[in-house]
DNA sequence: CAGTGAGCGAGCTTCCGCTTGACTT
């Protein structure tokens, strides 16, 4: 055994480091957290001075177990995790889980995995330093005071199983905010007019298109306006040059990396994040989750020597980047590859295209800047008041665009600039054609999933390790879904103007159609309108920052976390039972109408199992019947006939093979119900208008399918069957799962040799890891 | 997985931030 263990957070780091260490180090790694609280109760002593009751994950007590007995073997234990409010949180654990004492235990701290950062680190040692401890206390117990009081409170008073928090609670916000803007957005619309010239004489009759510097409010003015240009002149009215240059985007942190690559790749934030996973365990790249844009000086001289030997001393520019998010901590450095001139990697698609943009953006960062030249030109028409504008960009060094270009979020990227013939003042034009088109204004965009990462950045909520799984979360707590939505055809009036003729015409183009953007549901919605209404302290955009303010002082020792829990507490936790007492059920009911057959009232409410159309007052005395909304439906939009509709299931469509075909809809959407089976419409058929031939198409399709998937079965025993299911071949006998041992010829298997591999234990499905929907 | 929704009451759910595998039908 080695004379001292080095304990850092993640194994792949510590991989490394014992590299550089040498025999005498043994260095292991923590897993993050081994200390936390008690997931199944509040662990909070409220009456008591807040204290924490903190037990050992139960995922980690193998883990603690076996680093308690290395360090008690060795001399000394080097604590070595990260240097932020989390890290040396996860110091005093281990400490406390370890029994280490004091003289057998050092603190140690590095923001960068290189030789000289880590025997560096070993000779400066300190103590763990309790005031930032103390800060991480603060910040774990406020969550937990909050997470566990107010999920509590939508149980009782909106829906079971929902769930608030300091994080969560505020993206979910964002989204239903963004949706009511884009709902109360009035679209209006107004005529852009393009002209296209070319010069009147010389050689060069290259063709450049300007925009006339008026927009018209309608069909009437444009129209007039054309009438008018019909035998104008034209020509240059003036020619303006200016120098410009552009800069790179610093390296990427967990944040910008996620942006670029569900811009530039297409990745989720949760998939790049799985991919990033990979690269970093491969050695390829430094850690994946940071907030920051700094590079090691052995980075920054790696990617000089590189950029200048591919793109030559020129190209190189060395650059330090100063973080600009709320609330960074820096504790690692910013996402770049771990060897600067390896610019490509062996690996799956996906991990070669992200590392190709990694190494890019890093290595782009560190070239020198693009040197532009813009020309911005005026043209005159003898009939019109303004000037046509055209706008123009050369680049006269390239820098580093010769390698990365950053991406944008606007949708409308019609700022294209042309390359402009060379121009002088006064030069006569000839006009080609003019064309005035209606152009609408378009609605704020709604979020995709690194678009709300980025804007959770900039309020300070929520860390690079927590933005995946944050995102995640509020999905499946169906506050948020993501979709692709058609839009709906819209008309475009446009006028062209050519060889002296207007010509009108209309044309069709599809407005708000969205890939993959984040839209609130209905419980989201309501979710977030009792917030407001009872916790908009909590939900505030700024509430995060604030408090971080707190955590700041508590860690530089000016103030103690306890003092600061308490006085949010106090005043917390009075709402709660304010709120808990004094208001009644949050259902977000509306009123339809009556039934025209009953005379009823019909409502529309959440209930225990989501949006739902309810006949009948609940306190009458006869029951009131209910129908769930169908997918795509919601609360705020369904009209009184819609919702009736609901009610005509379920519809029997006649009878096949002797028995009834019923459709109806269920929990998980419309189905088809025939000889007790069930089968699920597809979206794109309509339940209320479906025939019975259609339902007999479902029904065979569903049979072809289900025979595709056995791939033995035995007439001895028809409960016993050899399928392919989604994760590969399995067994199943009775209704229960079998594993199929690794390297079995599913197809060659005896009914006796199924009956053996049901016996032995081994092939028992796992338990459940995730709780059932119910 | 499957057609629920009163009311009774037991027993369940839940936070954020650090980390990876093991595993799913």
């Amino acid at each position: 055994m080695a004379k001292n263990l080095v304990i850092v957070e993640s194994p792949a780091k510590a991989k490394t480091i014992e590299n550089f260490l040498g025999k005498e180090f043994t260095v292991r790694s923590s897993f993050g957290h081994v200390m936390d609280l008690n997931k199944k109760k509040l662990s909070v002593d409220v009456e008591n001075e807040f204290e924490p009751q903190y037990e050992i994950s139960p995922d980690k007590k193998k883990l603690v177990t076996e680093l308690k007995k290395m360090a008690k073997e060795v001399d000394m234990v080097w604590l070595a995790s990260d240097e932020d409010r989390e890290g040396e949180a996860i110091s005093w654990h281990l400490f406390n889980a370890l029994d280490l004492k004091e003289e057998h235990s050092k603190r140690i701290v590095f923001h960068e995995i290189t030789k000289n950062a880590i025997l560096n680190a070993i000779e400066n040692p300190r103590s763990i330093d309790k005031n930032l401890v103390n800060a991480q206390q603060a910040r774990r117990v406020l969550d937990r005071l909050v997470g566990y009081e107010l999920s509590p409170l939508l149980w009782r008073k909106v829906k079971p199983m929902l769930s608030a928090g300091r994080v969560q609670s505020v993206a979910v916000r964002l989204i239903v905010e963004r949706e009511e803007e884009i709902q109360n957005f009035k679209s209006t619309s107004a005529f852009r007019t393009l002209a296209e010239f070319t010069v009147s004489e010389g050689k060069n009759k290259q063709v450049f298109t300007a925009e006339y510097s008026e927009r018209f409010p309608d069909f009437d003015n444009a129209k007039a306006f054309l009438e008018k240009q019909v035998g104008a002149q034209f020509s240059v009215f003036s020619v303006e040059k200016k120098p410009g240059k552009k800069s790179p985007a610093p390296p990427f942190t967990t944040s910008t990396l996620q942006q670029e690559a569900s811009r530039k790749l297409g990745y989720s934030v949760a998939n790049t994040m799985r991919i990033a996973q990979n690269l970093y365990e491969s050695g390829l790249i430094t850690y994946m989750r940071t907030d920051s844009v700094n590079l090691s000086d052995f980075a920054l001289a790696a990617a000089k020597e590189e950029i200048e030997k591919v793109y030559g001393k020129e190209y190189s520019k060395t650059r330090n980047f100063t973080t600009k998010s709320k609330g960074a901590q820096e504790a690692h450095e910013a996402i770049r590859p771990a060897y600067m001139n390896k610019s490509s990697v062996d690996g799956t698609r996906e991990e070669k295209r992200l590392y190709d943009l990694i190494w890019k953006r890093t290595i782009a960062s560190q070239m020198s800047e693009a040197k532009l030249e813009k020309t911005n030109i005026q043209v005159q028409s003898t009939t019109a008041d303004k000037y046509f504008v055209a706008s123009g960009e050369v680049i006269k060094f390239d820098g580093f665009l010769k390698v990365y270009i950053e991406d944008s979020d606007e949708e409308n990227g019609e700022q294209e600039s042309d390359l402009l013939p060379p121009l002088a003042k006064d030069e006569k034009l000839d006009l080609l054609k003019m064309t005035s088109t209606e152009k609408f204004t378009k609605y704020p965009p709604r979020y995709t999933e690194a678009s709300l990462v980025r804007k959770m950045e900039e309020l300070g909520i929520g860390r690079p390790s927590t933005y995946a799984p944050t995102i995640s979360t509020i999905q499946k707590r169906e506050y948020v879904v993501k979709e692709n939505r058609d839009g709906v055809d819209r008309k475009i009036q446009n006028f062209e103007l050519k060889d002296g003729k207007i010509k009108e015409s209309v044309f069709t183009e599809i407005a708000g159609a969205e890939k993959g953007k984040l839209f609130p549901t209905d419980i989201g919605t309501l979710v977030n309108r009792f917030l407001m209404k009872h916790f908009d302290d909590i939900v505030d955009y700024n509430f995060t920052a604030n408090v971080e303010k707190e955590f700041d002082d508590i860690a530089a020792g000016k103030n103690d976390w306890k003092k600061i829990i308490k006085s949010f507490y106090g005043p917390f936790h009075d709402k709660i039972e304010q709120t808990q007492d004094n208001s009644g059920k949050f259902s977000g009911e509306r009123f339809l109408g009556q039934d025209p057959k009953t005379g009823k009232n019909v409502f529309v409410k959440i209930g225990r199992y989501g949006a739902m159309v309810q006949i009948g007052d609940t306190d009458s005395e006869e029951k009131p019947s209910f129908a769930g909304l169908q997918k795509g439906q919601s609360l705020e939009t369904i009209t009184f006939e819609e919702a009736l509709k609901l009610f005509e299931f379920p519809r029997n469509l006649g009878d096949f093979e002797g028995e009834k075909v019923v459709v109806a809809i269920g929990r998980f959407g419309p189905y088809v119900n025939h000889k007790k089976l069930f089968y699920s419409i597809k979206k794109d058929q309509n339940p209320a208008e479906i025939s019975l031939d259609q339902a007999i198409d479902i029904i065979n399709e569903k049979r072809e399918a289900e025979k595709l998937k056995i791939i033995k079965e035995f007439k001895e025993d028809e409960t016993v069957q050899v399928l392919n299911g989604r994760y590969g071949p399995y067994l199943t006998i009775d209704k229960q799962n079998y594993k199929i041992p690794k390297g079995t010829d599913p197809a060659g298997l005896s009914l006796e040799d199924c009956y053996a591999i049901a016996k032995d234990p081994k092939n028992l499905p796992k338990k459940k890891v995730f709780k059932k929907k119910k």
